[in-house]
Formats: C-alpha cells, structure tokens, sequence
DNA sequence: TACCAGGAGAGCG
DNA sequence: CGCTCTCATGGT
C-alpha cells in the first residue's frame, strides 16, 4: 500500500513523519526513560498503546510505521513530545562546566511523555536492578501476559504491556517468574490502587509536584526517585528531579567535591539551581554520566 | 569472591 | 534526622 503522508481527514495510513529540530532518537529512545525500544539498523521498533511502531529519523525528519492503518497520530505525536522545541529548554539550563559538557554530549535528547501505568510499574521494577535487566523483566511480563499485537509481516511477535488489570489478575509467583523478586507484592499492589481508583491518573496531574508525590509514595515500593521518575516521564511535571545512584554521584562530584549530602539535600539544591525544567538536565545528567563512565 | 545495579523501608540510636 | 540492614539476581 502507498505511504501516504499527506492524509485527508478520513483516510488512513501505515505512516507518517514529522518535520523536527534537535531530535535525536538513538539518545531518546535509549536513556534510562524507556525500556522497551530496540534498534535495527537505524530504526527502533517498539510497542505504544497497544501499537506496534518503527521510528527512524534523517534529515530533520522523524518517520513512523505502524503495522495498522492509522486515522491519526496524536497518539504518537504526544508520546514524541515532537511539539516541543529543546532549545528554549536548554536555555533554561544553568550556564556552569557540568551543564555545558552534558548538553554537549547529550544534545538532542527527549522526555518523551509515556503511559502512566506502564511508566510506574517499570520502575517499581527498577529499584536495584541494572537497566539490562530491567528491560530483561520487562520483556518476560510483556511477552507472557500482554496480549499479541500486530506486526507487520516478518516481524518478529511483540506484546502490549500488561494493563493493571490483567497484572491484577495474575498470582505473587507469576509475577516473580518474570524475574522481579520483592518487586512482585509492589507491582500487584500498584495494580489494585489503579483499579480501586486510589491511584487516578486524572487527580493525579491535577495536583501540585508535592501532592503528587506523597500520593505516589503511598504506594508500598514507590519512594521519593520512584515517584519523581513517574511524574516527570509519564505526567508532565518538569520540575520532578529523580535522584538516582548516577545523578547522586554526578551531583556529589561536581557540585559537592568531598562533602557528604544525602539525597533529599540534593534535591533541595536542584530545584533553584536546575530552574523550570529541571526534570530535563537531570536526565542530560544521567545520560552524561552513564555515558561517560559506563 | 566481592561488589554493584535508575531504591525503598524498617529498625535503631 | 542519619545510619545500617535486607530484599533478588545476574553481571563483572
């Protein structure tokens, strides 16, 4: 079938592409946010809402396939974060060493604004594991109890991430199968709120970072980094700063040389140093450090 | 072998 | 408050 990019408002298509600056998805697609793309060549494919998709991006333009017509892209366009111009934000940067030597590195580098459910149930998987066996869980959980999503031919299969209904109709021990340990009560858990509506995406957004943090940290295996991870990839608040070991070290270091600070104070410095969208130099930070060392 | 990983929470002083 | 220990598991 034709790809046809320039659609009339009701026909569908199997592609698209966005005109884009800054955009550099193999850093995106491949920071520490999310854990379930994986590279072929130059493109990633990857699973959204249900949607198998391939992403590539050349000469200032991103391109996406979906293996099912599409009668729109909102969808993808807003899990791309695509509208949002980086330089703006990279202004808001402080002008110090660190800061410039990690936008060098990193430039290009999205937030993307995912699923919340799928969002929280990865990193309350997280939580002393290494990334590759993050994504190693991640893709057991998916595989065994998602559901089957199409592909395009000679694809190999891919999986939705299970809802938190299906991961709530699921035993303790089915979940440790996929490798998650303690992680599984913390999981099933977070499930139920969702479905007991004590965990409401909606409410959730409405309140300050503060607030929402709290109600987050109500949850058993969901701490202060746990919390901020969520509501800064999957909510839209800027201003959550996830302080992991990476981010700790980084601020310890360049920040803070021979002195000892806990994370909570590191925290109370990166809100005014960080400025309006500190959420973002965090994740150039990380991205930097684990780069760098890694 | 020892140590570490995008932590959190309980126990203790 | 800050420190220490445990939780699980594969990699280096």
């Amino acid at each position: 079938m034709p790809a046809a990019t320039c659609s009339s408002r009701l026909a569908a298509s199997c592609s698209t592409t966005w005109p884009v600056e800054d955009y550099d998805l193999a850093k995106t697609l491949d920071c520490g946010q999310a854990f379930r793309w994986t590279q072929t060549g130059d493109s990633w494919t990857g699973v959204i809402r249900g949607r198998w998709v391939r992403l590539s991006c050349t000469g200032g333009r991103l391109r996406a396939e979906t293996a099912v017509p599409q009668t729109g892209w909102q969808w993808l366009a807003d899990y791309l974060q695509v509208q949002v111009q980086l330089a703006p934000i990279l202004a808001t940067f402080p002008n110090d060493e660190p800061m410039r030597a990690a936008v060098a590195t990193c430039r290009g580098l999205r937030l993307l604004r995912q699923e919340p459910w799928e969002c929280l149930a990865s990193f309350l998987l997280s939580s002393t594991k290494q990334i590759v066996q993050i994504r190693e869980t991640i893709v057991l959980l998916c595989a065994r109890h998602g559901d089957p999503v199409t592909v395009p031919a000679g694809q190999p299969p891919a999986y939705s991430f299970p809802s938190a209904d299906q991961i709530s109709r699921l035993s303790e021990a089915d979940l440790r199968r996929c490798k998650m340990g303690f992680r599984a009560p913390h999981l099933l858990a977070a499930a139920c709120a969702v479905l007991e509506g004590r965990l409401d995406w909606e409410r959730l957004r409405a309140k300050s970072h503060a607030e929402a943090r709290a109600c987050l940290m109500q949850l058993r295996g969901v701490g202060p980094k746990i919390a901020d991870c969520v509501l800064l990839f999957a909510c839209g608040f800027p201003e959550a700063f996830p302080v992991d070991v990476w981010v700790a070290r980084a601020l310890r270091e360049l920040y803070f040389p021979r002195r000892r600070v806990s994370p909570q104070r590191l925290r109370d410095f990166a809100a005014p140093h960080f400025g309006l969208h500190a959420g973002y130099a965090q994740q150039y930070l990380f991205h930097y450090m684990r780069k760098a060392r890694g």
